[in-house]
DNA sequence: GCAATTGCATGATTT
DNA sequence: AAAATCATGCAATTG
């Protein structure tokens, strides 16, 4: 029972509420030297982010859909010369987003965080696909690297994304390993072939490796207000938790064609939904919160499930935005994390 | 009645 | 080969 009511937050009572992180990874199967990668399949829509960002606008695709390279070598561990500071800079390469960040947060007041985007749906873009390679806590932490949107959003925005959060995962410890010490990532990540612990995490770190890429996500600058949860706080915590190691990634999937539809509904793993998220003892949906380690808000889901065959489908719903804002694309994977800390993340009321 | 959402069923894959 | 899981399309609802 505790799940009873489908009414997001907004109903009269208090819907269940699922607190946990959510990180969007997007594909970095872009080999490290990939400069300009061909929008194969045409999923980037060329987009306008150059602005800013010299280093490496060709990361542009990171995301591309095709897990192909995944003999790609991380941009780490290429030999490849490097053009960025540190090591980042390759590592960037396939993630756009997350250097955007950086950018956006030397740019902008870093007190000034404001976006405005719709309510609900962050995703962390992380590089922890592996769930088995951490099997519970991240130990330490690593170099994650955000990508925030990508940008592939058509539409998009005319602001450029404002500042996430990025200088709160900065944290002390992760920003001298980057790259370098990034374990031999070797196959692209794929959701489903866990097998390899190859990949993980990274931790964000500080905003002068990040580049600016971001994304088109239409952040722009105006209230926080208007976010169901913002601010910095957001950031600070999930920042501790990043340097304290006291989440666990309960589940990951990489998105497909249909979850990054209009629809916006996300198939979950019907294990690791089993496992990990609340039970859905009921028809009626759970409304997870999911805090955004990047963006200091706090977004809100559908968790429900439906009957299928002998089975259950599990399904996140109301994550149009979300991907939207993410610029999220098949391919992409996105990573729900839980706090272990008690009385942080993880609560239900 | 149309559009948007939600629920379900089926086929394709994977285990 | 069988069973289970997942991706996707389409029907059913709802606004």
């Amino acid at each position: 029972m505790g799940q009873m009511d489908g009414g997001d937050g907004g109903g009269g009572g208090h819907p269940y509420h699922y607190q946990a992180l959510l990180a969007a990874v997007h594909q970095q199967t872009v080999p490290f030297p990939n400069p300009f990668p061909a929008p194969s399949s045409g999923a980037e829509p060329p987009h306008p982010h150059n602005h800013n960002h010299n280093h490496n606008h060709n990361i542009h695709n990171s995301h591309n859909h095709n897990h192909n390279h995944n003999a790609a070598p991380h941009p780490c561990h290429t030999p490849t010369p490097t053009p960025t500071p540190r090591g980042f800079a390759d590592w960037s390469a396939s993630t756009s987003a997350f250097t955007s960040l950086a950018a956006h947060s030397s740019t902008a007041p870093s007190n000034a965080v404001h976006y405005s985007f719709s309510p609900c749906y962050a995703f962390w873009t992380h590089y922890m696909l592996n769930k088995n390679a951490y099997p519970t806590s991240f130990p330490a932490p690593h170099d994650d690297h955000l990508r925030l949107a990508n940008n592939n959003h058509p539409t998009d925005a005319p602001g450029p994304a404002s500042s996430y959060g990025v200088e709160s995962f900065t944290s002390p410890s992760m920003a001298p390993n980057i790259c370098t010490h990034m374990p031999p990532i070797e196959g692209p990540i794929s959701a489903k072939e866990d097998k390899k612990p190859e990949i993980l995490p990274r931790v964000v770190k500080s905003s002068d490796e990040l580049e600016t890429r971001n994304s088109n996500v239409e952040f722009h600058s105006e209230t926080v207000g208007t976010l169901p949860e913002s601010k910095q706080g957001h950031d600070s915590r999930a920042t501790k938790l990043l340097n304290s190691g006291e989440y666990q990634v309960i589940l990951r999937k990489e998105l497909t064609k249909s979850d990054v539809g209009n629809v916006g509904r996300i198939v979950l793993p019907k294990k690791d939904a089993e496992a990990s998220l609340p039970p859905l003892l009921q028809r009626d949906p759970l409304i997870l919160h999911m805090d955004d380690m990047v963006l200091p808000v706090t977004w809100k889901f559908k968790y429900r499930y439906w009957p299928n065959n002998k089975s259950r489908m599990y399904i996140l719903d109301s994550a149009g935005e979300f991907l939207k804002t993410h610029g999220l694309q098949a391919g992409d994977v996105i990573i729900i994390y839980k706090n272990l800390a008690p009385g942080k993340f993880n609560q239900l009321y």
